[in-house]
DNA sequence: CCAGGATTAGAGGTCAGACCACAAGTATAC
DNA sequence: GTATACTTGTGGTCTGACCTCTAATCCTGG
């Protein structure tokens, strides 16, 4: 019996959309920002029915690769790179993530960051950054408009940095800590020694001296960790979280 | 305004399971390597169609949440965390991601990854990486092999940093690079000089110094960088937006 | 002429049910 | 006793009709 199947039509079809798409986006016929035609002309033109366009679509819009308006169409995304938003908060869910992990790979990340940003940026960067900090102090009296700022300067960061795979990593963890973010600032009161060791660690990257880009912005964070009261919790011993006021001792940052 | 609407009956059916699922994690009645209802069963229990609980499953497929495994069912994730394994790959051919950028993250997250393993490094972890280094002596000969166990000491290593956010990140960035690197291995003659290093690290962890475990994590990933010609090349122009080139073709050592 | 509401066209979202493809277990033939 | 064939359960795909949302357009009253 002759197998007349020599190719494999089959290769399950999300795949298959997958992959199509990944290649009119590596060849440049789709941009960030484009639209993918109508899901009916779409499907007819791939030869493969509707429903398995959307699958392949759904898949696409999940990591955040494209993106679904209702009545409107699907476009390729355009805004920072970022990981699946929900990518993160389900798999803490599944593995059991802690906050104060998330914090920890945070302050990892970000002291590198400041540190490459120290080495790379450009001049247009710098000046970004200045601004942002001047809005800090400008509105050190609204706690809403001053945590805007400060994620703006954390994010001029990362791209100054010039390397957009950590800058999507960091992207994906600190939205992921935005909502929690947002309550603590409410009370804090030191917004005003934010804005100065924000300050700082723009001095030090204009400077150029990513030491001590790194070694203020690690600072930075762990004091914004304190205050949250994000810090690793002494070897696991007691159940459920009251106050605690034991200092967490991480790993020292060490120059190179 | 007769059309008060106290409840939400449609809130999108993606989310609607996708938040179910969710649910069923966090209070425990799944877990990691569970088998969740057949389709049409959990599509009739959750009032909604097969199709529509189809995409908020393959949403979480999509994101390495649940493991679907066709004609013997659906499962939720059980390995060890990971990002979704096309993810990275897509957003690079999206955001034009180059191979030197994702070895840069590599070094920085898991340099950090050795210091924190040798913080927090238990026995059974040290015990784990000197059979790996072991292993690796073994297979000098045997480039395929050799590099199995090289995977398996620096996944070790992650699980020894006690950061599991951290371990997924890294985990997310080792498999998109894996493809290259099995490549070059092959051709590689100095596995014995990697061996050593690896061991040195091993002995630097378990010595419980995470700044030399830092600096000898640092050193050896830099110099798999430079045996496979992923070192940041120099300066050169580049736009933040979308501009296209063509990036097919990226420093790494052409495919064989 | 100029709002501002009603209509309409186009796109994604959902539904229903039939049928296909794959993996395992079970029964049957030898 | 082993190998093949059948049965069952589960995900994968197709069809095509209908629903909902958005935005552009038209039409009406001022």
């Amino acid at each position: 019996m002759p197998r007349m199947k020599p190719e494999e039509p089959n290769t399950h079809r999300t795949m298959h959309v997958v992959n199509h798409i990944r290649g009119l986006i590596e060849n440049g016929t789709l941009q960030p920002g484009d639209k993918i035609p109508p899901e009916r002309e779409f499907a007819r033109t791939l030869k493969i029915s509707r429903a398995s366009l959307r699958t392949g679509i759904g898949y696409l819009a999940a990591m955040g690769v494209m993106k679904i308006r209702h009545g409107v169409g699907t476009f390729v995304a355009d805004g920072p790179p970022e990981f699946g938003k929900a990518s993160l908060s389900l798999m803490g869910a599944l593995h059991g993530f802690q906050s104060w992990q998330m914090f920890e790979a945070r302050i990892i990340l970000e002291s590198h960051l400041a540190a490459l940003a120290a080495e790379r940026g450009k001049e247009e960067h710098h000046a970004a950054l200045a601004e942002e900090v001047a809005e800090m102090f400008a509105t050190l009296d609204s706690p809403a408009d001053y945590l805007i700022h400060d994620l703006l300067f954390h994010r001029l960061v990362s791209q100054a940095s010039g390397n957009p795979i950590l800058a999507a990593l960091i992207e994906t963890i600190t939205s992921a800590l935005y909502d929690k973010r947002r309550k603590t600032v409410e009370r804090s009161t030191d917004r005003r020694e934010s804005a100065e060791m924000h300050r700082e660690i723009y001095k030090a990257i204009r400077a150029r001296k990513p030491l001590d880009a790194r070694k203020l912005m690690d600072q930075h964070l762990r004091m914004a960790q304190a205050a949250q009261g994000m810090e690793r919790p002494a070897e696991r011993r007691g159940s459920a979280a009251g106050q605690r006021h034991k200092p967490a001792r991480l790993t020292a940052v060490a120059s190179d």
